[in-house]
Formats: C-alpha cells, sequence, structure tokens
DNA sequence: GTCGCTAGCAACCCCGGACT
DNA sequence: AGTCCGGGGTTGCTAGCGAC
C-alpha cells in the first residue's frame, strides 16, 4: 500500500498530455447554481440548450445555446441557471501536461473563457461518446482521452477557420485550395459540404466561387475529376470496373457506370473496348 | 454600391433494388 | 455489365443581410 506521500510523488511522475477527470450531461432546473467555488482542473461547459451566467473576476457573461465557459485552475466561479429558460451544458473536466498549450490554439484561456460553437451536432456526438465510454472497461480511458482530443481539435479548428476567413483570401485561393483538396481526397466519399467545411466557407458561397472563377460547380468539378482518373485507369491498366470505380471514389459501380457514360459518351466498359481496338490497330501499323 | 456570406427552396443526383 | 425507376439526400441558385 502506498502512503499518501507515495501516491502524490507517483502521480506527478505519472503526468500525461491529457488526462479526463469528469464528464458529463445536465439538465438544470430553474436558477441552479454552483459555486462560488474553485477547483484543480480545467472544465468546459457546453451549453446546448436553454441561457444562464458565468461569473468570474468581476465580470459577468450571459450565454446560451451553441456557446461555452472554460473555468482554469485555482480561479473562483459562479455560475448559474436562468430563472425562464435554464440552460442543458455537458461537461468535461481534464488536466494534463498539454492541457494548457491545446486550450490556447483554441483560443481560450483565463482571460478568454468564453467560446462559440456553431455546428453544435458534431460536438454533442464527439460528447456523447465521451460519456458513453466505460472508464473501468479496457481501454476505456485511452477512448475518453481520445474524445477529448477530438472534442479540443474542433475548438481549434473552429478558430483556424475563423481566421482564414479574417485573412479575405481571393476567390483564386479558395478555388486553388478547392482542387488540391479533390485532388487529394476523389478516392474518397467526399460531398460538397465537407469541402466547403475544410476550406471555412459557407458551401452556397463555394458554388458561387466555383462559377465565378472556373464557370463550373464544384460538384462538376468533382466528377469530372474523378472521371478522368477513372478513364487514365481503364485505359493504362487491367483492373476491373468495380476495382476503378471504388478508386475513384464511387462505391455504387453502377452509379459510376451512369456518371462515366454521361461525362464521356460510353460505358466504361465499352471506353475500354475502343483502347483496345486502337492498340491492336497500331500492331497492325507496325 | 460592393463584397462576403447565409438561408431557404426547387431541382437534381445518387443509391439501392429489381431486372435483363 | 448494364438499364430502369423511385425515394431521399445533396446541390445550386437566388434573394437578402451586414459590414465596409
Amino acid at each position: 500500500m502506498k502512503t499518501m506521500n507515495e501516491y502524490l510523488e507517483f502521480k506527478l511522475n505519472h503526468l500525461t498530455d491529457l488526462d479526463i477527470y469528469q464528464c458529463g450531461f445536465e439538465e438544470c432546473n430553474k436558477n441552479h447554481s454552483y459555486g462560488p467555488a474553485m477547483r484543480d482542473h480545467y472544465l468546459i461547459h457546453y451549453i446546448v440548450k436553454g441561457k444562464g451566467n458565468f461569473e468570474r473576476k468581476g465580470e459577468t457573461y450571459n450565454l446560451s445555446e451553441g456557446q461555452g465557459f472554460l473555468i482554469c485552475p485555482n480561479e473562483i466561479t459562479y455560475y448559474k441557471a436562468d430563472s425562464e429558460e435554464p440552460w442543458t451544458y455537458y461537461w468535461v473536466g481534464f488536466n494534463g501536461v498539454k492541457a494548457k498549450e491545446y486550450l490556447l490554439k483554441a483560443n481560450l484561456a483565463e482571460e478568454k473563457p468564453i467560446f462559440d460553437y456553431v455546428n453544435s451536432g458534431e460536438l454533442q456526438e464527439c460528447l456523447n461518446n465521451m460519456i458513453g465510454t466505460k472508464s473501468m472497461s479496457a481501454g476505456g480511458d485511452i477512448q475518453r482521452v481520445g474524445y477529448l482530443y477530438v472534442f479540443l481539435s474542433y475548438l481549434m479548428e473552429m478558430v483556424d477557420a475563423s481566421k482564414k476567413r479574417i485573412r479575405n483570401k481571393t476567390k483564386e485561393e479558395y478555388v486553388a485550395k478547392a482542387i488540391e483538396y479533390i485532388e487529394k481526397n476523389y478516392s474518397r466519399n467526399i460531398s460538397i459540404s465537407k469541402l466547403a467545411y475544410y476550406i471555412g466557407l459557407d458551401r452556397s458561397y463555394l458554388t458561387f466561387v466555383f462559377k465565378d472563377v472556373l464557370n463550373i460547380s464544384p460538384k462538376r468539378f468533382l466528377i469530372e475529376y474523378r472521371i478522368n482518373k477513372a478513364s487514365e485507369l481503364i485505359k493504362n491498366t487491367e483492373f476491373s470496373i468495380g476495382d476503378i470505380s471504388r478508386s475513384v471514389g464511387y462505391d455504387d459501380q453502377l452509379a459510376f457506370s451512369k456518371v462515366f457514360k454521361k461525362i464521356k459518351g460510353v460505358a466504361p466498359s465499352e471506353y475500354r473496348k475502343t483502347r483496345e481496338i486502337i492498340f491492336l490497330n497500331l500492331r497492325k501499323e507496325i
């Protein structure tokens, strides 16, 4: 059995990058409050419904759905649910050697404890997964920390996306970034929404920018890019049409054949036959 | 007025099943 | 391997908003 000092020394020598203390979900009653109190770790609350206020160092923040607040270690804070529309929130308490660094990347610190996160669906899914993971199961702790990394990465990406917006890139830069993304991901199941999110633009605006610069919609560009890649594979390899369709991002070979015929005018198998005829004629000439 | 962006809705496309 | 078809999800268009 360890003494208290031995235990504390053991903990000190085994500090991890990130460590979850607690996480949960709460539908608060009207005027439900906590504090004034102090904690020895970081604690993030993310509001998914209702309103409330958060107080620290004499400042009061009125918060509502889609917003969150950070409580830092060793600071006295107080928070209270609204008297009419009490908030419902997720919370996650954590610490670790890298905690402060990651929070700073997410633009969160003692002096900047508030954040807005519009796409609450993905954040909620992540937090639900975190809560649903049993800490006593084999690998459960690692899974929960994994979800904490994902949660913090979402907050960091949001900051990154807003920086990109502030920089006011040109339309050409947006299109170049989109094309780069398509070139790297055409073989995966990507959508224009995902593409727009990656660039930090609204889906509709991305379409407008594409039309403006290339006179073609992003969807059409993606389809043509995939079909051109596919026709190269049909011409230069012996892979089956099914393998080629999956290689260019179409899980459904039938859908691929339809699109291919629409773009090229012939079905993939006919396209290969055409290549073979050309090849045979060339051999005859030689 | 221009630019950057969003919301809403109609149109389109893709997927999956049935079939040849 | 390809066609046809129906349903649901995705996309593109456009009006409009806010900032400059």
